[in-house]
DNA sequence: AGTATTTGACCGAT
DNA sequence: ATCGGTCAAATACT
């Protein structure tokens, strides 16, 4: 589909919302480096609270955005024909495998803007169900990523999905990345809304970041949604270890748990997370 | 038996 | 050519 044929399909006042959208998100990334400004010595009783803020306004600006996107996209797939998910050509020469659909879109992750990513060192409860579809090891990095998706995906047309790696800096704590939006049912809290439970926002980097005791209530029970042993490959041993360590350490005592979000250089660059490209948010 | 996870292969993006 | 995200068969688990 050309970029003409897109724009037709917007709705008016389409590209003012995401230019609106886009001038309030520079604003919070101006507020968010003044915030960055502060020094543990002269903080005040808010900057938590502030951070807090500014974190949530960038969500809702991320969701504006990606709920716009998502408009977009559902209107161009109005415009493609069924057979649109058909086997490439190489797989078709190939033979080798059964066909799989098209991955255009499903690439479109690779640099995703509409992310949000959170840093934890314990399972905690995103108040949805995850079903692991791959594990990766990565390129300059010492630990594999794992993959999941909404166990809706295909009963309910769920887009959420997640990717879990362990820590560089702290192996103890797992980087935890969201994309999309859950559109499933039983949708009872979306990962930002969790994070209105006690939480703290980290502007700093992640050796020094402030961490905050995230409500206990939150942990995971379900074994498929747990993060330690999402990376369970690293070592069997290890993340069974981990995961009786956890288990426990919340039964007596929750200091062991954390969660906060990172907007440093060391695991996300606050500029990052915001850095939507809107040239490519326009024409894509 | 049904469901979830593991893991190698596939393939688009860079 | 390489990297990384996803698929899907095989396997494990309940």
């Amino acid at each position: 589909m050309s970029f003409r044929d897109e724009e037709s399909l917007r709705p008016p006042g389409w590209s003012a919302a995401v230019k609106d959208l886009a001038h309030g998100r520079d604003s919070v990334a101006k507020l968010a480096s003044l915030l960055q400004l502060c020094s543990p010595e002269n903080q005040w009783p808010g900057t938590a609270t502030a951070a807090l803020l500014v974190e949530e306004i960038m969500g809702s600006i991320t969701k504006a955005m990606a709920a716009l996107d998502a408009g977009n996209v559902m209107a161009a797939n109005q415009m493609d024909s069924p057979s649109s998910c058909v086997t490439s050509n190489k797989q078709s020469a190939g033979v080798k495998r059964k066909t799989q659909g098209t991955r255009t879109a499903v690439y479109r992750k690779r640099g995703n803007p509409y992310s949000w990513t959170r840093i934890t060192s314990a399972t905690i409860d995103d108040q949805h169900t995850w079903r692991k579809y791959g594990q990766k090891e990565i390129y300059s990095a010492t630990y594999p990523r794992s993959y999941f998706r909404c166990t809706h995906k295909y009963s309910q047309g769920c887009r959420a999905s997640k990717q879990v790696q362990r820590s560089e800096e702290d192996p103890a704590l797992f980087v935890i990345t969201y994309f999309g939006e859950h559109t499933c049912a039983d949708t009872t809290k979306t990962p930002l809304a969790s994070l209105r439970e006690p939480c703290i926002i980290s502007f700093e980097s992640t050796n020094g970041g402030n961490r905050e005791k995230e409500n206990p209530s939150s942990l995971q029970p379900l074994k498929q949604e747990s993060e330690e042993e999402a990376v369970s490959n690293i070592s069997s041993a290890d993340s069974q270890h981990m995961g009786a360590e956890i288990a426990g350490g919340y039964n007596e005592s929750a200091s062991g748990l954390h969660s906060f979000f990172n907007y440093g250089t060391d695991v996300v660059n606050f500029e990052d997370l915001l850095s939507f490209d809107l040239t490519e948010f326009l024409q894509d």
